[in-house]
DNA sequence: TGCAATTCGTCAGTATACTGACGATTATCG
DNA sequence: CGATAATCGTCAGTATACTGACGAATTGCA
């Protein structure tokens, strides 16, 4: 195999330290860690996590349309689109205009979402166990407290914050 | 302002709710946030956590190709083209073939970039003080250890593993 | 009732990721 | 040295996000 030190000249050993240790660094690379542990457990599924998780919300509420869906789920409004669709081409939703206001499409999950829900069920669980697997169970349950934490308390800090149901739209 | 309860008809209250609180879940909507905060407080700069983590250890280390940045900051391949040319773009850095081995490119940090990383540097540390702001400082610590453990420990779970400085390429 | 303000889904544009693959180049070993 | 394996940067294709904007539809209020 071919080898070689990589134009790395250690010029300033400890100048990435700092950055590789931020909170936002290390969440981006849990993320995709998380993202990518999902993936592998799930790969015979056939959906990624974020398919999964509106296809959830949308088995817990049938007929939402996208819109409510996002504030359920916290996505974006413009994102949404693109997942239901493929959910849809994957027959797992129904996608119909919506009855009273024509301006929605009510979402339904199908007998094959539904099924899907239900025998990835193992694979969604161990996946969560794996990502915090290097914890000890005491850590765990603390990591999961505050992780519940800081996203409940900067929900208004991105474009998708999660909403609750049927609740007056606040002021921006 | 216009109102209406938004299709969601609370069949099943609960039923997302086991969804909701999966640590998968709550990482993607905290690394949303993390990315917002980041913009939000650099906005001035023009310049993404992505494109900021890049710049420092370019500056970190000259003359770095990118396939070692990406492993320094534990980028994808396919990814890092993409931001180094918008970095080049904005005139942070340099890229230019390397002399030794003609398939590499090597990055180099300009004055602009060195000024960026400078000026930025407070936004930056802001950001890291906001989205920790919820947790009070035992908390903070603690999850900040923890953050390090778990991606130091699932390192391996991403296409985009961390890899030491100089260090021989293992096997996969 | 009629009009202004909102809301829904979407579009174009940009940025981050990952898969699988490729040509060009370099390293390794027989 | 020469053949083979490995690596570098990149490409096409797909998926997730966000900004700002828009037409169509609905709501709220004068």
């Amino acid at each position: 195999m071919a080898r070689r030190e990589t134009g790395t000249d250690m010029h300033k050993p400890d100048g990435d330290k700092r950055l590789l240790e931020m909170p936002g660094h290390l969440i981006r690379r849990l993320h995709q860690i998380s993202f990518a542990l999902f993936l592998d457990q799930a790969r015979a599924f056939g959906v990624t996590p974020v398919q999964y998780a509106a296809l959830v919300a949308i088995n817990s509420n049938p007929g939402i349309d996208q819109t409510a869906l996002c504030n359920v789920i916290a996505f974006d409004r413009t994102t949404i689109g693109g997942v239901v669709g493929r959910l849809q081409r994957k027959k797992l939703i129904t996608r119909v205009n919506g009855a009273h206001d024509r301006r929605t499409k009510a979402l339904h999950i199908s007998a094959a979402g539904r099924r899907l829900i239900r025998d990835i069920e193992p694979a969604v669980q161990a996946t969560q166990r794996l990502i915090l697997a290097p914890l000890d169970a005491r850590e765990r349950s603390a990591f999961k407290q505050m992780l519940k934490h800081l996203v409940h308390l900067n929900n208004a800090h991105s474009r998708a914050p999660w909403r609750p149901k049927r609740a007056r739209r606040g002021r921006a």
